[in-house]
DNA sequence: GCCGTTTTCGGCCCGACTGTTTTCAGTCG
């Protein structure tokens, strides 16, 4: 088990991202850097507390960790820091990292610009180019000192990485934009590619592959598209331009015999194909976008099939969510992945009672539209604090009201819940005879995120009354991260108890993520996959949440609400 | 720095673009 004030392995990963950004550089061998950025990959997707397995030795069993990176982690454990770390830093000034990130500028002539003019950062690099001392090193010349002033005054003053877009206003541009692409004349195949294909939380930017038998027609379509606010560049070949929501976009036109590879070398990502390549190298064949070179023949094979790609390499075709290098290429049958069709219930939604827009009876509708068997009511408890609390008293006219609204309602079915508060001290703010007349019990923690999220969680596991715990680590995409939580205790305390963990499916939230989904559901646990809905509209939410589980490997067996409810009461703890 | 049905040492994905260069290193995706 980890210890309280154990580093979380998103801080571990960026200390080793920073070595890797450090060494880089200091002028280290490509490949020592690219050891430190697998490693920081190896520790970010770990499922489980990384300090813990450094604590119990077993720290060199993720791939990509070995002995050295397994003796500076022992000593940040021990000392607090990593001693080569602290001495990196104290060569190389925090600015200097901060300016490779200028487009163009990476590590070597940023490097040049420090031991040449003492450029520390942003600031010094913007006055060395106003006087004209740039130019004069070997390399650089009057258009990298203008290419340079341009990124600075856009960058602004942060020199933050790109901005990240969450998935759901991603794909509403780009599939509508996808879309219309395909109906232009002359224009064969339109795919979306990238992470937005991948189904991950969010995306940098669009990529989009297409065929088209008049390009220009294609082009001039994009162009004129009431989608796109501005083209920033364009040939024959493809065009880049930014979403009327600020989104950027890469159109590739290519011929319809290299489709196939476009499509999966644009689908990436980037370590699913290095993967992918590496592993090609060592039966002769060599990966690239546009085709398939064999050793033993000299030729280059190119497909307009994606699954003919994989084929071709000895693979089964790999569904885009799974493309992680999290081990899909070890893969010889891929496991039919949970679908939206798949869910035959829905137990985490609001009403009017607390801070939801719609009533039961037009949820209970609007879920019966959907092609749902059964729904769970679940408003806020006693002491939510946003929009209205529901009193004990007020949940035994809600139990009675959804008892009603079921009663009159043939096609579904409609259970009476509660999305109860787990309070500071673990406890649950309704008494246990008010609960047990509940079909179905979610237990959240919305409130003093820092006080010890993860005994408050396992205590609520340990409820016998409890059935799910919803949006377990609380994040929200672009927030908040959510609370330091101790994902393995916290499985744990599921698995002994028979506690379903949530995937919630607000696009916001996809809580539990992937990498936690997937350890849950190796640890033994059933997840459910929610709406978490405060409109009849969000109930569409769950369609985030299956995009989380197929990434987190889930089949419909994983997923409790994709039985029939008879049969997932059953399996609920204590079989009440 | 990691890793092993080619290896415990010698490898470690692929291609395009750019600016500065007369053949390429650096950067990017």
């Amino acid at each position: 088990m980890a210890d309280a004030k154990d580093p979380s392995n998103a801080a571990i990963a960026d200390l080793l991202d920073e070595l890797g950004d450090l060494y880089e550089l200091d002028g280290a061998v490509v490949h020592r850097v690219l050891a430190y950025r697998n490693g920081a990959k190896a520790v970010r997707e770990a499922p489980r507390a990384v300090a813990a397995m450094v604590r119990a030795g077993t720290v060199t069993e993720l791939p990509g960790i070995g002995a050295t990176l397994e003796e500076k982690l022992q000593a940040l454990l021990t000392t607090g820091s990593i001693p080569a770390l602290e001495k990196l830093r104290g060569k190389l000034p925090a600015g200097l990292l901060q300016i490779t990130r200028l487009p163009g500028l990476g590590p070597k002539r940023a490097r040049k610009l420090h031991d040449a003019l003492g450029v520390d950062g942003p600031v010094a690099l913007r006055d060395a180019i106003a006087a004209h001392r740039v130019r004069e090193l070997p390399g650089f010349g009057a258009k990298s000192e203008e290419r340079l002033l341009a990124a600075l005054d856009a960058a602004g003053d942060d020199l933050a990485g790109p901005e990240r877009h969450r998935l759901d206003r991603a794909l509403q541009v780009g599939e509508a934009l996808v879309a219309a692409l395909r109906e232009v004349p002359g224009v064969d195949r339109v795919e979306l590619a990238g992470s937005a294909r991948r189904r991950a939380d969010t995306v940098k930017d669009l990529d989009v592959i297409a065929t088209a038998e008049d390009p220009a027609a294609l082009l001039a379509a994009f162009r004129s598209s009431d989608l796109i606010a501005d083209v920033e560049r364009g040939g024959e070949a493809g065009a880049h331009g930014t979403t009327q929501t600020g989104i950027g976009v890469d159109l590739r036109v290519v011929a319809p015999d290299q489709f196939g590879n476009l499509l999966q070398h644009f689908t990436g990502s980037k370590a699913h194909n290095v993967a992918i390549r590496e592993a090609a190298v060592k039966r002769g064949l060599h990966v690239s976008e546009y085709g398939i070179l064999d050793d033993a023949t000299g030729e280059s094979e190119r497909f307009a099939r994606e699954e003919d790609v994989y084929a071709r390499l000895g693979l089964p075709w790999i569904p885009p969510e799974l493309r992680e290098d999290r081990g899909e290429l070890r893969l010889t049958e891929v496991p039919r992945l949970v679908e939206p069709g798949d869910l035959r219930g829905d137990l985490h939604m609001h009403t009017t009672a607390s801070d939801g827009t719609a009533s039961v009876r037009e949820m209970a509708l609007a879920a019966r539209d959907r092609g749902l068997e059964y729904v769970a009511i679940t408003d806020h408890s006693a002491s939510h604090g946003f929009g209205n609390a529901v009193s004990a008293d007020r949940l035994r006219e809600l139990i009675a009201e959804v008892r009603a609204v079921d009663d009159e309602l043939d096609g579904i079915t409609v259970l009476a819940g509660s999305e109860v508060n787990i309070g500071t001290d673990g406890a649950l703010d309704y008494p246990d005879e008010l609960l047990v007349e509940l079909d179905w019990v979610v237990a959240s923690v919305h409130t003093a995120f820092t006080s010890d999220p993860t005994r408050r969680i396992v205590a609520a596991c340990e409820h016998p009354l409890v059935d799910v715990i919803g949006h377990p680590t609380g994040r929200k995409l672009g927030q908040r991260t959510g609370y330091e939580l101790d994902l393995d205790r916290v499985v744990e305390a599921a698995r002994g108890s028979g506690t379903f963990l949530e995937i919630n499916g607000s696009p916001a939230r996809r809580d539990l993520h992937d990498v936690h989904a997937r350890a849950a559901r190796d640890a033994g646990v059933l997840l459910c996959i929610d709406s978490d809905a405060h409109r009849t509209e969000t109930l569409e939410n769950t369609l985030w949440g299956v995009m989380t589980a197929r990434r987190a490997w889930l089949t419909a067996q994983d997923v409790a609400n994709t039985r029939p409810w008879p049969e997932l009461r059953a399996l609920r703890k204590g079989g009440r």
